[in-house]
RNA sequence: GCCGGGAUGGCGGAAUUGGUAGACGCACGGGACUCAAAAUCCCGCGGUGGCGACACCAUGAGAGUUCGAUUCUCUCUCCCGGCACCA
């Protein structure tokens, strides 16, 4: 067959996908002793359509896995389905669809698109997590959980639409109103299963140590999330009817407990409940506090608030009465849903000290920590700092702060009132989803038993399929087939469990799976511990704590469970930038909120933006996440259609290093394809017997060529090594233009580059690397060409440039002998012209050589 | 508000450990080829001044450390991600 003379993507890519296809290129086998690779992208949720971030998410994983097939690993890159989740019951409220049918769908068509793209995946590993035979392990290991006492009840808080008389997402709630009915959202407590992750925090934290091959952001930001405090954990005394009553609280600054002037509850504290019987006042402002969304960044920015209950406790030490507020924002959820009041070393308690009008005595001297004298008239950072000693505290005057708080500590231990403790800030895990399309959850009620664990021989609890969601209430709660059962216990008839559980569960595990999915006796075999843990796993930093956090929690609780021999899943961790677009939106005078796609959108000179349907003008909101739910992805499927596989990955590999926020744009994808014509073109000419001859300076020329190759060809390599894949890319279009100066029939060197050249491509574009190789008659398949490395006799020059400076500036530049002595190149470098011109009779201070780089010359 | 990250030409980005700022591309301008267009090839391309050699300015803003700072430290501005029910 002879070579196509025009680059056509589509069938050279098209005839690469047969061959994979037919010959199980991907296909991954167990190879005990054989080292492995698996590489894994995030799946992705089955949206509708594929968006740019998971072509930059898997083409960077396709880059890797070939790249490290090539090097000789035995690789497994498989792919799923995240198919649990809200927009599906959207999609089913919008436009009647059972969210079953709506989600296969769109997992047929984003299957397609991802065949398209020529990824190696091993597709025979294919899950989703809406299958019965995935979801039954979730529900196994729940009761597994439930068993160990892992799982427990206890109330939780939720957004409650009074309209829809529904449960709404965070996501839902828009400036504290329902996204659909408009209407202001209320807190409700309301029973739910938790997990309790707390009880691991510890080793959760420590592991991060073991994890080098994350990137150290990412462990920040967990470690910030776990929030290991240290501090003292009271109680203030109190009488009430003439019981001895405990307020509890814990803080970490026990080294300003003598400047206490008042204690504050959060709205949902019981005492505060207490207080607010016959006192209607209290009962309203608790009522206020409990409008809008449950989020905590929504709490963390409401105009702090607050109202006395009336009550007041003693302080632990001076025995003074201290008087009880409730205030807005103290957070039911974390410590004790109290806090002791320190207004002249707490901001916060500073302004709500200031703005009710309690005293701020001031019990920390800070001086050299922050300029100006203490006053109450403003808050000053320095009244925070910990690099003070005690004053008017007592006792307790002079002592630093950790000898005030072990005083302290000690002092209140003595009277049995508190101690130190330590703190967490992680909570545990709330599951429970007042939603259709997730995983039930496997309890029965009964009346008479309670809550029955569904028996395993029952599992899974199949979800029924066609359900259609119509945005009001709990939909399996309106299905008697589903909810009316009877209990394993004593077999009188019993309701099932409608909540489903948190579709973080569903992906906190899958990467488990993939090493043995067709199991259908045990959730993991003796498959994973040949595959696991994950060598390099790859998704976007937006899944940095949530995600990875839980998916570590729950391979430590399968380790306990003895399931896995596993600590961490993941060794290394590429987080891949957010791919941005902007959002447009129009909102409605109900406050229901609409949101456009930027492709329908018209942008106008004068400023401004307008629908293209209608002519009328959208807000603008910014740029953000490409999302189902701002409707500001780009479809990447006319890119694909247009230029084909190879060009959509190479631009995409090019445009931006992987780890970078990118915002969307297209431009440049004219040069993905202008070189990758170059490529093929040259490759034309290569088969034709090369350049015509141009004997002179050839030699010389053919010197130069090696050394541009093989340099470019070692930073590519060390590029490949730190995941820096747009300069690999770069490194290629270097080693054509070397390719393409070198204007001589020399067959060797153009032979030798040409064939680095589609080894280097071979992870980024395949297709057309697959293609060249073989019509090259370089081999049978470039998949299975070992990894090129540079030639270090090609990178020996006889003679190396230094660049000059005087003061720090360029100058000019010298060339010296390879190996020319500090000494020798001072010489030369002081009888340069030009740096004779900037040095121009003063006195040389020193002369410092960085070998191999620069001599600055200090006048 | 809290936690994490970012800012370099008109645009995407490069600069391995503090050592030539702007690699490689896009866009743009000029030229070649062509009846013409597309494609392709060649040249130019941070700013200011100068015919030019060259000089000065320049990596979000301001300060600092250093022979030398895009890189390290501090302060600030803006943007992005996360904040536990989006996934």
């Amino acid at each position: 067959m002879a070579m196509q003379q025009k680059y056509d993507p589509h069938s050279i890519e098209r005839e690469a996908q047969q061959y994979w296809d037919a010959s199980g290129a991907f296909r991954a086998r167990e190879a005990p002793g054989k080292p492995k690779y698996y590489c894994l992208s995030m799946f992705p949720y089955p949206s509708g359509k594929l968006h740019m971030g998971h072509v930059r998410n898997y083409t960077i994983g396709d880059v890797l896995t070939r790249y490290h097939r090539m090097n000789g690993r035995n690789v497994l890159q498989p792919m799923g389905w995240d198919a649990f989740g809200l927009p599906a019951e959207n999609a089913a409220i919008a436009n009647g669809v059972p969210p079953a049918r709506w989600t296969y769908e769109n997992i047929a068509y984003m299957k397609g698109q991802l065949k398209s793209l020529g990824f190696a995946i091993d597709w025979s590993r294919e899950l989703a997590t809406c299958q019965p035979a995935y979801y039954r392990w979730n529900q196994w290991l729940f009761l597994k959980m439930l068993e160990k006492g892992l799982v427990y009840k206890k109330t939780g808080v939720v957004n409650w639409d009074p309209v829809d008389r529904t449960v709404l997402a965070n996501e839902q709630v828009i400036d504290g109103r329902g996204w659909r009915t408009g209407a202001v959202i209320e807190k409700r407590e309301i029973p739910m299963y938790y997990m309790a992750i707390t009880r691991y925090a510890e080793e959760l934290l420590a592991a991060l140590d073991t994890l080098p091959g994350w990137p150290e952001r990412v462990k920040t930001m967990q470690a910030n999330w776990i929030g290991k405090s240290y501090g003292v954990r009271f109680a203030f005394p109190y009488e009430l009817d003439g019981r001895q009553e405990r307020l509890r609280v814990f803080t970490t600054r026990a080294d300003t407990i003598m400047g206490v002037t008042f204690a504050a509850l959060a709205a949902e504290h019981p005492l505060a409940a207490f207080a607010a019987r016959g006192n209607p006042k209290l009962a309203a402002f608790i009522e206020e506090c409990k409008r809008g969304s449950v989020m905590e960044a929504d709490l963390a920015t409401i105009e702090k608030k607050g109202m006395p209950t009336g009550l007041s406790v003693t302080h632990p030490l001076t025995g003074q009465p201290v008087p009880v507020w409730v205030g807005n924002y103290v957070l039911m959820a974390y410590g004790e849903g109290a806090v002791m009041g320190v207004p002249a070393h707490d901001e916060r308690d500073f302004h709500f000290a200031k703005q009710y009008g309690l005293p701020i005595p001031q019990v920390i001297d800070a001086r050299g920590a922050g300029d100006g004298a203490f006053t109450t008239d403003r808050w000053q950072p320095w009244y925070e700092s910990k690099d003070g000693v005690c004053i008017h505290s007592g006792k307790y005057d002079g002592l630093r702060y950790n000898e005030a708080v072990d005083a302290i500590a000690a002092d209140l231990n003595a009277k049995g009132l508190g101690d130190k403790q330590v703190l967490w800030r992680l909570r545990d895990w709330g599951i429970s989803r007042q939603r259709y399309w997730g995983c039930p959850i496997p309890i029965i009620h009964c009346g008479g038993c309670g809550d029955v664990p569904v028996p395993d021989a029952d599992l899974p609890v199949v979800l029924p399929e066609d359900c259609v969601p119509d945005g009001t209430g709990n939909p399996l709660a309106k299905r008697p087939d589903f909810v009316n059962t009877t209990c394993p216990k004593c077999g009188k008839p019993a309701q099932r469990e409608t909540d489903t559980m948190d579709t973080f569960v569903d992906s906190s595990w899958y990467y488990i799976r993939f090493a043995c999915p067709d199991n259908a006796r045990a959730m993991a075999d003796e498959r994973v511990a040949y595959w696991l843990p994950v060598d390099q796993y790859i998704g976007g930093i937006e899944h940095a704590i949530l995600h990875l956090l839980y998916s570590r929690f729950w391979t430590k609780v399968m380790r306990d469970l003895g399931l896995v021999k596993l600590d961490e899943p993941f060794s290394d961790l590429l987080t891949q930038g957010m791919v941005l677009n902007d959002i447009y939106f129009r909102k409605a005078d109900t406050g229901r909120v609409t949101y456009y796609n930027p492709a329908e959108v018209e942008t106008r000179a004068e400023g401004g933006a307008i629908l293209k349907a209608d002519g009328q003008p959208v807000e603008a909101g910014g740029i953000g996440t490409m999302s189902k739910s701002k409707n500001n992805g780009v479809d990447p499927q006319e890119l694909i259609d247009r230029y084909g596989a190879d060009i959509a990955r190479f631009f995409m590999m090019f445009t931006s290093p992987p780890e970078d926020t990118l915002v969307w744009s297209d431009a440049g994808v004219e040069g993905a394809a202008r070189f990758l014509r170059r490529l093929w073109n040259y490759a034309v000419r290569f088969e034709r017997g090369g350049n015509p001859p141009q004997p002179s300076a050839a030699l010389q020329l053919r010197k130069a060529t090696r050394f541009e190759i093989h340099s470019v060809l070692k930073q590519a390599n060390y590029d490949l090594g730190r995941h820096q894949l747009n300069t690999v890319a770069s490194a290629a279009m270097k080693i054509l233009n070397a390719l393409d100066r070198l204007l001589e029939a020399d067959n060797e060197v153009e032979k030798e580059g040409l064939k680095i050249l589609l080894r280097l491509l071979a992870p980024i574009t395949p297709h057309i690397s697959h293609y060249l190789w073989r019509e090259l008659k370089f081999g049978e398949d470039v998949l299975a060409a070992p990894w090129p490395e540079h030639d270090p006799a090609a990178l020996i020059a006889d003679e190396i440039e230094l660049v000059v400076q005087v003061n720090g500036r360029k100058r000019g530049d010298v060339r010296v002998p390879r190996d020319a002595d500090s000494k020798a190149i001072e010489t030369i470098v002081l009888a340069d012209p030009a740096v004779q011109r900037h040095v121009s009779g003063q006195a040389i201070k020193k002369v410092v050589v960085v070998p191999g780089r620069l001599v600055n010359v200090v006048v």
